[in-house]
DNA sequence: CGCGCAAAAATTGTATGCAATCCAGACTCT
DNA sequence: AGAGTCTGGATTGCATACAATTTTTGCGCG
């Protein structure tokens, strides 16, 4: 029952597949197809990919360094399944980070960057402008793609590689904790950042992006409700 | 709640192999007994540990997502050689995160912490009165791990392990491009670091910090001189 | 003497087998 | 019945075997 022509594969080439392996796992669990707390057996995760276990522990591996899953010593990799405290860690390390990487971006974005900028909200105005569950993942997804792609412009590597990782926590408490997925991420607010990039005004990038990171952390709903920990999943 | 003491430690060393190896790795790269662009064999790291390749690869691959090494498909992995821009932007990234992580701590410090960091700092004064190139890359990594240590009383423990890469990135770098290794971490601003915290003043901590960290990027020498990049490394 | 070029050697990428560990459920004893 | 214990099955941790790829070596030729 290994036959190649899967739904999903098809991505990145036959080189590499546990990055490619890794990459469609955090899609699934950034967009919540898989809920916290789900098991990634190594086994059912490599007949899925058509690979052996060896491959998978690489992707679960960086996925684990990446904070989305969490790994128990013999016992196995389970979707992260972050609590308040580490949400609120999230968006601290955010406000922190963003503001500089909006500022340094202010100073070094291009007539192409701008452009790469743009198509961007304009993805997210569509599927703003749909309705159902599935749009909804997706625009959290593509939303937090903006982010990402301000801090290419940013320049900086190593930001960019933190900013990679938060926002994917970012996501993953959103759809967690989030209360109206929808304004989940305020989309007129990415372009007044970008309004803000095109004048070269730095400063005011940085207080937006306060802003903005501000404006997602309220729509959540991080109150200590953990009372039901007994399992943490009980999604097999 | 088993949230294990992540800073240091790694508890006993016999379960988790594969951490272990890791942790030795990158203590031998970070005081320099490993080159840069040394090449890590894992057939050879393995008979050193006298593990299976399976979990030199596993600790290769943990190296790799922290920056200590690079590792390049079919060829292998090799410890870093960080560009001089790769250079700035650790100390960019260090320049944003550690004030913030210094005025966290003032606010959060405690009897206990004082300790701990004053601890630090006599083993920094150990090392600082012995002669010797094998003090001076000690005394690198020690004062390291003062920084780490104020990661940690910060208590945001996604800041702290972008700390642990971006430490552990900056031994690196000062190993590479330091002219006096000696001031490299002058010593007394670390006092006064801890003067500040102890005092609650938290905006004096994170200057402190700022400056700190400004006096280690000048004692680099990032002028771009790497046009004998023929081979990376000649040491096999 | 240097320059391609092909085969061998070495090294990494992947799959698979085995031992250790954990979990669930049946069983026993009180 | 309830609590503890034991055993069977499943899953992970690790080592090893094999395939794919790169690097080196050896050789002939200009």
């Amino acid at each position: 029952m290994n036959f190649a022509e899967h739904p999903f594969v098809a991505a990145s080439a036959a080189e590499d597949r546990s990055a490619s392996i890794r990459e469609q796992l955090r899609d699934a669990i950034i967009d919540r197809r898989l809920a916290p707390g789900t098991k990634l057996s190594e086994a059912e995760v490599g007949e899925l990919f058509a690979v052996s276990r060896t491959v998978v522990r690489a992707a679960l591996q960086m996925l684990s360094f990446e904070g989305l899953v969490r790994t128990e010593r013999n016992r196995g990799a389970f979707v992260a399944n972050p609590t308040p405290e580490e949400a609120r860690q999230v968006f601290d390390s955010r406000r922190l980070i963003e503001p500089a990487v909006a500022t340094a971006a202010a100073a070094r974005i291009t007539a192409a960057d701008v452009v790469k900028l743009r198509r961007q909200l304009e993805a997210e105005d569509q599927l703003l402008g749909e309705r159902g569950a599935l749009a909804r993942r997706s625009e959290i997804r593509t939303s937090g793609d903006f982010h990402l792609l301000l801090a290419t412009v940013a320049g900086n590597g190593i930001l960019l590689r933190f900013m990679e990782e938060l926002v994917a926590r970012s996501s993953l408490v959103i759809a967690l904790y989030g209360r109206t997925g929808a304004s989940s991420c305020g989309h007129s607010e990415h372009e007044q950042i970008l309004a803000a990039l095109v004048d070269g005004d730095g400063a005011r990038a940085g207080e937006l992006a306060v802003h903005h990171i501000n404006h997602i952390e309220a729509d959540l709903d991080l109150r200590d409700v953990r009372g039901l920990a007994l399992r943490e999943a009980l999604a097999p």
